[in-house]
DNA sequence: TGTACATCAGTGAACGCGCGTTCACTGATGTAC
DNA sequence: TGTACATCAGTGAACGCGCGTTCACTGATGTAC
């Protein structure tokens, strides 16, 4: 069966309520713009998520687990890395970035986060997977690396994709051809550790 | 003469109005919180700043000065640019990020800029001159490098920094030997080109 | 040195609007027998 | 197969509060002559 109706009306209120605050921002958005965004009225906006609060926190939470499934399709599937594969890993890795609506969810997540320890929580713990799910494709290109060094490396790995994906984003940069370049190699780097 | 009283004043009232908005964010902060932090009633507050978006603006922008005012030492004093002499550098970047209030009024910055294009113009503005400081130090350690390699190289640094801001801060994450070891070790790498 | 006037710092009350939330309601869909 | 009842989906009006902003005002500080 697919997913019974309630569950997917309440997706389809996520849907709205996200492009909302991917495109207004969560300062400056409304019960109301949400509804609206839905086609429907606030009354049965809340009968799904009765607070705000609980809105935003569904929000964000599905982004993340979404964000951890796709990429656990490009983690799980490769067994060795060589450069090549590694080179198709990145990419997938990047490309996520290259939606800027994605950009722009993960800032509000940062500063939701910062305020509301529920969020906090849940972002915590999506980055703690995040890193787990690095770590494993670096140890398939470095196998000889120990916990510590592999950790560290999955965290600097990650670390230099959140920050590309702030410069990358027309918020406060822009893509360029040459800084794409240099920012694979590095992740290379990073990755196969030489 | 010091600065004249009004200046003052104003630089006080930027001075609550920041501490506000790195403790309880930009969505869950009104003007009359910003006027109690400073201990002055909200009509004064308008006084200096009509709108709230004015003083959100003021205290985005003074930050951002701040910061580049902060790097600019580093970055003048420095001639050549030695393994040891990055190393330094390189803890005056990271240095920044310790302070917590710091990260969370960046990521407010973000968030901020990706709704208020005004505030946006400031931001890029300010992602241009630090680039080009940390261009101006890469240009110390490897002096054969063409322009657009450099400049490559420096946004590569700076996302660096930016990600890594956001994953050693509590908001996602946490710092740690290992990884800031790791994290150096990289930007060096960036920085000497090996 | 004193007086008159303008400018600036700061108060305090009030405004109207938009917000999140509540609630009583209607109509449709399921379920039991 | 039909009827009775419960549950769920969705409406629409209203609530009261907190928000950003306005404005008339007071007192202090400066400036001119």
């Amino acid at each position: 069966m697919t997913p019974s109706k309630g569950a997917a009306r309440a997706a389809a209120l996520l849907d709205a309520a996200e492009q909302v605050l991917t495109t207004q921002g969560n300062a400056n958005s409304a019960m109301r713009d949400f509804a609206a965004a839905a086609g429907v009225r606030v009354g049965h906006l809340q009968h799904y998520y009765p607070t705000r609060a609980d809105l935003i926190r569904a929000v964000m939470s599905r982004a993340l687990t979404r964000s951890l499934d796709r990429l656990a399709v490009v983690t799980d599937t490769d067994q060795s890395l060589s450069r090549e594969e590694s080179e198709h890993f990145i990419a997938v890795l990047l490309g996520e970035q290259d939606d800027e609506a994605t950009v722009r969810l993960y800032v509000e997540v940062w500063a939701i986060a910062a305020a509301d320890e529920e969020v906090a929580v849940v972002v915590r713990d999506f980055y703690a997977q995040y890193i787990a799910h690095v770590e494993r494709a670096v140890a398939c290109a470095q196998p000889d690396l120990d916990a510590v060094d592999l950790s560290a490396t999955a965290q600097t790995i990650v670390s230099l994709l959140e920050g590309s994906a702030v410069l990358r984003s027309g918020i406060t940069g822009r893509k360029s051809e040459a800084s794409d370049r240099k920012l694979v190699n590095t992740l290379q780097y990073l990755i196969h550790g030489s």
